[in-house]
DNA sequence: ATCCTCCCCTAC
DNA sequence: TAAGGTAGGGGAGGAT
C-alpha cells in the first residue's frame, strides 16, 4: 500500500508513483515547472558571472570542505570531483581576500541576490560575507540558498522563487544595524502575483494565504495574492489545515457541505446519525472505516505471522488447538483473529531438493518488497471479470443520482481509471468530472481479509522472514532462499551461471500468487529495504524489478525525495525550501552535517545514506506494542456537554476493550482533540468531515484502585472526560476525539516497554571519562567515521578512545541503539575496571531476582588478552538472556530429535544459535517433505574438538522461566544476534563479549595447534558468520570494532603458531575463493580459513564504505 | 544534561 | 449522504 504524500493525503492502498516514475524515465520531473527554468537561469548566469569567478557550486563545496562526506561524495563522481577541487582552492583564497568576517549575524544564511538592488549587489555581498553569511553569485538546483534578496521580481521569477524566502535588502541592513538576525518574514518581498502559501515556515494557522481560486476574502489574511499553479496537488476531499487546502485543486475551504447542513437542520437526524448516538455510531463507524480495518489488520497480521513463524520453528506447523488467548477479535469490523497462516509445503518451495548439505553462507542480504497492484480494486474484480479493463474505483458511495456531488473518498482505483487522471484520495465527485463513466465498487472487507490471508500464506511458503507492512504488502528477507536457489542450480548444472536468482524467485512467487489469489502482485528487490521498496514502485504494475546497488545512485538521482520511505510531504517541502533540494540526486551533494542540522539527527542520517542508496534498516521482528488507541474524527457533531461526555465514556470503553483483547493495561492516557478552526465553516465541505481544525492534546496518569495500571472502561472514560472538560471547549466546535493509552503493562504488571524504567539499566548509563576530553566537533566526528580515507587501520586507538571519545553523532547513535529495544540491548561501559565489571554483573543479577545468574569470573584468556581487547565491556542484558532462553526454547531440539534428523548433537550445539535455528528448521523441513535421504550435517565434520572447559564461560543464558504462549508481557522480539554459541563443559554458552570470544578463539586455535589439526569447516563458518553479523549490525561501528578485534586476535594467534606461512592468507588476485590445494598443510588450512573470514568481512566493509578493511 | 509533555510526521 | 484509523518515530521546549 504505497502511498504518495504528494498525491494523497490520507492513506490509500495504491499509489500514483508509477506515473511519476514513468515521467522521470522520460526525462521530465515532477517539479518540471521549476527546474527547467532554473537550469536555464543557471546557464545564463554562469556566463555572466564567470569573470567574477565566484561560483555557487564551488562556494557550497568550499563550505563543505570540512565535511569529509562531501569530499567522498564528490570524488565518486570522478572528473566532476576534481574540477571542484581545483575550483575550491581558488575560491578559498578569494573569500579570504574579500573581507574579514566581523560578525556572525548571518551565520548559516546563504543568500542569492536577484536583479538590481539598492544598495548594490556588490555592497550587499560584502556586508553579507563580512557578517558571516554566504553569498551565492547564482542559483543552481544544488544551491543551498536560504534567502533571496530582491527589490523586484519578474513574473517568471515570482514563479521560480515561489518556494523560497524572498526578502528586501533592508533585511540585511537592518539586521546588521540591530546586531542580530531579524525575522525575515517582516521583510518579505510581496509582489503582485506572489503566492506565499508556499513560503515560509509554519504556514498552518498563521500564514493564511492563498488557498484556491475560490477562497473568499474573509478567509484571507492577505488578499493581495493571486493563485498560481498548484504544486503537489492533493487529492483529498477534506484537508486538516489551510496549507493542505491550498494544495487541492478547486477546493473550497470555506464552503459548507450543503447536504450535511440540510440534514443537521432536520430534527432528530443528528441524534441518529452522528457521534451523538454514542455506541451505535462508534460501532457502525468502525465497521465501515477502511482505515480502521487497515490498522487492525496490520496488527493482526503481525501476530499471525509471528505465530506461524513460531510454529514453524518448532517444526510443528499444525493448527494450534485450544489457543484462544489472543484470538479475540480486536475492535469492530472484519477481524482476522482466529485465522491461521499455515506454511504450505506443497507450494512451489524453492528448496525442495534434499541434496544440499551445507547451506551457503550469506554475505549479502536480499530483500523483497511485495505488494498487490491496486488491492481493493483487484479484490473486487475477482468476481467481476466483466469489469476488467474498465475504469473502476472503490468507495463508499454508490454514486447513483447525485454521485457527481459525492464527497466519498476513492480508496483504490484501477489503472484504467488512473489514466483519466483519477487518483486515490479524490472524492468521487472529482473523479466523476474526470471520467463520468467511472464504475464504483463497494468495500468488501471480508474479501480483502481472505485475500490477504492467502497473500501471506503464499509468502510464508517461500520465506519465514516476513515483516507485514500492510494487508496487501510485505517485506521479505530472502537472502537464504536465494542463496539456496543458486546453490542448487549450480549443483545441478555448474554451467548454469549468470542469472539473477532473486528475480527468478520473485517470478516464482508472482506466478504462485496469481494462481492462488487471481491477482497481480509486484515485487521489488534490493540489497536493502530502501532499494527494495523503490524497486517495487518501478515494478508496478504486475512485474518484478531488481534494483542493483551499483545502479542505485543513478537510478535514485532523478526521483523526488518522498520516494524515500519515511519522507513525506513535510520533509520534502523542507528540503526544497531550506536546501533547494528537489531530487535524491540533489541530496547526494549535501553534507551530512547540514542534513542533520536541517532534519534532525535521525532523518538527516537517513537522508544522507539514502542519497547513496544505503539503508541499514533491518526487518523488524514482532515488536512489543507501546500504545493502544481509538479515535474518531468523523461525524463528531455534539450539541451539549452531555453528548461529549457520553461519547468520551463510550470511546473509553472502546479503548478498554481493545486493551483487554490483548491482555494489556496502561498507566497513562492521552486525549487528542480536533476543534473546528475559527475560520472554517461550521459544516465541513466533506460530508460529516472534520474540516480544517486546530488540534490539541493533553495527557494524564490513570490507575486502578491500588494504583497499578488499568484497563477499566470507567476509569479511562472518566479520565478522558476530565481531560476534555479541562479545555472548556464549546462542544459544538469539536470535530474529532481520540484516546491513547501508553505505559503499557501485561497482566502481571510487568512493564512492556521499555528500558528507561528498568532500574538495573538505568544505572548503567554512560559515564564519561573525566580524564579524556571528547572530540567535540561534528566535522571531526564525520572525518573519523565516513570519510573515504576512513582508516580503520588502527582500531586499537578507537578501542582506547571508547565511547566518550566518539564523535557526538556516533555516540548518540550507539546510545540510541542501546536504549531502544531493550531486547537487543547490550550495555557498554566505557572505562571498565575490574570493580566496575563486577558491579555490572551484580546489577544484572539484581534485575533477575528469581533466577540468579552466576557471576562471571574473568577467564584465563580474558586476562591474557586484556591488551588486545577493547577497553570496554559488553554485558548481556537481562532481557537478552531472557530472549536467548526463549529463543532456544522455541526450537531447541532434544538429543533424540537431533539423532533422528541425522545431526551430531556435539556439532549442532557448537553452532551459533542462528545457525542452529536455521539448521534445525531446514532439517525439519526436509523431513516434512518426506525426503528420505536425510542430509548429513556438514558431512565429515566428525567429532568437534570445539570444547571449552567448564567455567570458561559463565554467563549462562538461563533467565526467567519462559512465559507461556500468548503472555503478552514476555512477548519479545528477536535479538540482534551478534552472539556466538560454543559448547562448554556445562552445555551451551552464548558469547557476546569480545573478551570471551577471544578466549574461545584462542582455545580453538591452540588446542588444534597442539594436535596439529586443521580447523573444521563448521567452526570456521561459525566464527565467520559471527564476524559477518557483527559487520552487519545496525550499530555499525561497535560491531565492526568487534569484528576487527577478533580478526586481529585470530591472526595474532596464527602468527604465534605459523608465522612463516602467513603468505597463504593472501588470496589470489581476482580469485573468488582461495583455492584449496589437494594436500594442504595445517598451517595453510588455518591461514586459508582466516583469509576467507577476512574476505567476508572485507566484502561487507567494501559495500558500506568502499575499500578494504585494514587490520594494521 | 535528562525527562516529560505536546505536538508533528509518516505509513498503510 | 460517509464512515478522515492507528502505531511508532521523533523533535521542541519547558520542568527538573
Amino acid at each position: 500500500m504505497a502511498s504518495s504524500q504528494s498525491t494523497n493525503f490520507f492513506g490509500d492502498e495504491t499509489d500514483g508513483f508509477e506515473d511519476e516514475l514513468r515521467e522521470i524515465k522520460l526525462g521530465s520531473r515532477s517539479n518540471s515547472a521549476i527546474l527547467p527554468l532554473k537550469r536555464k537561469h543557471d546557464d545564463i548566469e554562469e556566463e555572466e558571472e564567470h569573470e567574477k569567478d565566484v561560483d555557487t557550486h564551488a562556494m557550497s563545496t568550499m563550505r563543505q570542505k570540512d565535511d569529509p562526506e562531501n569530499v567522498y561524495g564528490a570524488s565518486s563522481f570522478g572528473g566532476w570531483g576534481q574540477y571542484m577541487q581545483r575550483k575550491r582552492a581558488k575560491l578559498q583564497i578569494q573569500n579570504q581576500d574579500m573581507t574579514s568576517v566581523i560578525s556572525g549575524i548571518f551565520k548559516g544564511i546563504e543568500i542569492y541576490i536577484n536583479g538590481h538592488t539598492e544598495p548594490s549587489v556588490q555592497t550587499l555581498r560584502e556586508l553579507i560575507v563580512a557578517h558571516g553569511g554566504i553569498f551565492h553569485a547564482y542559483l543552481t538546483k544544488k544551491g543551498l540558498v536560504t534567502h533571496i534578496v530582491a527589490m523586484n521580481l519578474t513574473p517568471a521569477k515570482v514563479k521560480e522563487f515561489q518556494r523560497m524566502k524572498v526578502v528586501r535588502p533592508e533585511w540585511i541592513l537592518d539586521s546588521i544595524k540591530a546586531g542580530k538576525l531579524l525575522p525575515w518574514i517582516q521583510y518579505k518581498l510581496v509582489m503582485e502575483n506572489r503566492i506565499d502559501a508556499a513560503q515560509g515556515t509554519s504556514v498552518t494557522q498563521t500564514t493564511l494565504s492563498t488557498y484556491t481560486q475560490h477562497s473568499t476574502p474573509t478567509l484571507l489574511k492577505r488578499v493581495d495574492q493571486n493563485p498560481t499553479v498548484i504544486k503537489d496537488p492533493l487529492y483529498t476531499t477534506d484537508p486538516t489545515t489551510f496549507e493542505q487546502a491550498a494544495r487541492i485543486p478547486s477546493y473550497a475551504v470555506n464552503k459548507s457541505n450543503q447536504a450535511a447542513q440540510r440534514l443537521m437542520a432536520r430534527p432528530g437526524w443528528q441524534e441518529e446519525h452522528t457521534a451523538v448516538s454514542g455506541s451505535k455510531f462508534i460501532d457502525g463507524y468502525y465497521q465501515n472505516s477502511r482505515l480502521h480495518h487497515l490498522s487492525m489488520w496490520k496488527a493482526e497480521l503481525k501476530d499471525l505471522v509471528a505465530k506461524a513463524r513460531e510454529r514453524f520453528e518448532q517444526g510443528d506447523d499444525q493448527p494450534l488447538l485450544g489457543d484462544n488467548e489472543s484470538t479475540t477479535p480486536m475492535g469492530h469490523g472484519v477481524s482476522m483473529m482466529g485465522a491461521e497462516l499455515i506454511k504450505s509445503w506443497e507450494a512451489a518451495s524453492p528448496t525442495k531438493k534434499g541434496k544440499e548439505t551445507a547451506t551457503p553462507s550469506i554475505v549479502e542480504r536480499i530483500y523483497m518488497h511485495c505488494d498487490f497492484d491496486c488491492f481493493f480494486v483487484s479484490a473486487g474484480l475477482i468476481d467481476r471479470p466483466e469489469l476488467r479493463g474498465k475504469p473502476v474505483v472503490v468507495c463508499h458511495s454508490q454514486g447513483v443520482g447525485e454521485g457527481a456531488a459525492s464527497t466519498s473518498e476513492i480508496a483504490s482505483s484501477s489503472y484504467e481509471a488512473r489514466s483519466s487522471g483519477i487518483r486515490n484520495g479524490m472524492s468521487l465527485g472529482q473523479a466523476r468530472q474526470l471520467c463520468p463513466e467511472v464504475i464504483t465498487l463497494p468495500y468488501e472487507f471480508e474479501k480483502y481479509k481472505e485475500l490477504s490471508l492467502k497473500f501471506y500464506t503464499v509468502l510464508l511458503s517461500y520465506s519465514e522472514e516476513i515483516q507485514p507492512v500492510s494487508v496487501d504488502e510485505a517485506l521479505l528477507d530472502v537472502s537464504r532462499v536465494v542463496a539456496n536457489l543458486k546453490y542448487q542450480a549450480l549443483a545441478d548444472d555448474p554451467s548454469a551461471k549468470e542469472m539473477d536468482y532473486a528475480v527468478k524467485l520473485a517470478e516464482m512467487i508472482r506466478t504462485r500468487m496469481l494462481e492462488v489469489t487471481k491477482c497481480q502482485v509486484s515485487i521489488g528487490i534490493g540489497e536493502n529495504l530502501l532499494l527494495a521498496r523503490i524497486a517495487s514502485r518501478k515494478a508496478k504494475p504486475a512485474s518484478t524489478y531488481h534494483l542493483l546497488a551499483i545502479d542505485a545512485p543513478a537510478f535514485l538521482a532523478p526521483l523526488p525525495l518522498d520516494m524515500i520511505w519515511g519522507v513525506g510531504y513535510a520533509n520534502k517541502r523542507k528540503a526544497e525550501e531550506k536546501l533547494g533540494v528537489f531530487t535524491i540526486g540533489d541530496l547526494q551533494s549535501q553534507s551530512k552535517s547540514l542534513l542533520i542540522k536541517t532534519f534532525g539527527p535521525s532523518m538527516g542520517e537517513k537522508l544522507f545514506k539514502a542519497a547513496k542508496g544505503q539503508d541499514d534498516t533491518k526487518l523488524q521482528p514482532d515488536q512489543k506494542r507501546k500504545s493502544v488507541s481509538a479515535e474518531i474524527n468523523f461525524g463528531i457533531r455534539f450539541r451539549t456537554n452531555e453528548h461529549a461526555e457520553e461519547f468520551m465514556r463510550k470511546l473509553g470503553a472502546e479503548v478498554s476493550s481493545r486493551l483487554k483483547a490483548i491482555s494489556t493495561k496502561g498507566r497513562h492516557l492521552t486525549l487528542k482533540i480536533m476543534k473546528r478552526h475559527p475560520e472554517a465553516p461550521i459544516e465541513a465541505p466533506k460530508f460529516m468531515g472534520h474540516g480544517i481544525c486546530e488540534t490539541f492534546s493533553k495527557s494524564t496518569s490513570i490507575s486502578d484502585l491500588s494504583g497499578g495500571a488499568t484497563d477499566d472502561a470507567d476509569v479511562i472514560g472518566q479520565a478522558a472526560w476530565r481531560l476534555l472538560e479541562s479545555f472548556h471547549f464549546d462542544p459544538t466546535e469539536l470535530r474529532g476525539l481520540g484516546l491513547q493509552v501508553t505505559k503499557l503493562e501485561g497482566k502481571d504488571g510487568v512493564p512492556i516497554d521499555d528500558d528507561k524504567r528498568d532500574p538495573g539499566q538505568q544505572r548503567l548509563e554512560f559515564r564519561r571519562s573525566p580524564t579524556r576530553p571528547r572530540l567535540a566537533s561534528n566535522a571531526a566526528g564525520e572525518l573519523e567515521r565516513d570519510a573515504p580515507m576512513l582508516d580503520y587501520q588502527d582500531l586499537n586507538s578507537i578501542d582506547e578512545g571508547v565511547l566518550e571519545s566518539l564523535p557526538d553523532d556516533i555516540r548518540q547513535e550507539i546510545i540510541q541503539q542501546m536504549t531502544k529495544s531493550g531486547a537487543q540491548t547490550t550495555v557498554t561501559e566505557p572505562v571498565p575496571t575490574e570493580d566496575m565489571v563486577s558491579e555490572i554483573q551484580e546489577i544484572a543479577v539484581d534485575i533477575i531476582p528469581k533466577s540468579p545468574v552466576p557471576k562471571a569470573p574473568l577467564t584465563d584468556a580474558s586476562h591474557i588478552t586484556r591488551q588486545l581487547r577493547p577497553k570496554h565491556k559488553t554485558v548481556v542484558s537481562p532481557e537478552k538472556q531472557q530472549l536467548f532462553a526463549r529463543q532456544k526454547d522455541a526450537f531447541q531440539p532434544t538429543d533424540e530429535e537431533l539423532a533422528k534428523l541425522g545431526l551430531d548433537p556435539d556439532v549442532f550445539f557448537a553452532l551459533p544459535p542462528e545457525l542452529q535455528k536455521e539448521q534445525i528448521i531446514y532439517e525439519r523441513n526436509q523431513r516434512r517433505q518426506q525426503i528420505s535421504e536425510a542430509p548429513k550435517f556438514h558431512g565429515g565434520a566428525g567429532k568437534t574438538p570445539l570444547s571449552i572447559a567448564a567455567g570458561a564461560l559463565t554467563r549462562s543464558p538461563s533467565g526467567r522461566p519462559i512465559s507461556k504462549r500468548g503472555d503478552f508481557n514476555i512477548k519479545v522480539s528477536y535479538p540482534e544476534k551478534v552472539s556466538l554459541a560454543v559448547k562448554t563443559g556445562n552445555g551451551i554458552s552464548t558469547l557476546t563479549e569480545v573478551g570471551d570470544i577471544q578466549a574461545y578463539v584462542k582455545r580453538w586455535v591452540v588446542s588444534h595447534q597442539k594436535k596439529n589439526l586443521k580447523p573444521v569447516t563448521i567452526d570456521v563458518e561459525g566464527l565467520k558468520s559471527w564476524l559477518v553479523r557483527c559487520m552487519e549490525m545496525r550499530d555499525t561501528d561497535s560491531g565492526m570494532e568487534k569484528a576487527v578485534v577478533i580478526l586481529k586476535w585470530w591472526r595474532e594467534l596464527l602468527r604465534r603458531s605459523w608465522a612463516s606461512e602467513e603468505s597463504y592468507a593472501i588470496p589470489l588476485q581476482g580469485a573468488q575463493c582461495t583455492p584449496q590445494k589437494a594436500e594442504e598443510s595445517v598451517a595453510e588450512a588455518w591461514w586459508r580459513a582466516f583469509a576467507e573470514s577476512r574476505r567476508a568481512v572485507d566484502a561487507i566493509f567494501d559495500k558500506r564504505f568502499g575499500g578494504k578493511l585494514s587490520l594494521k
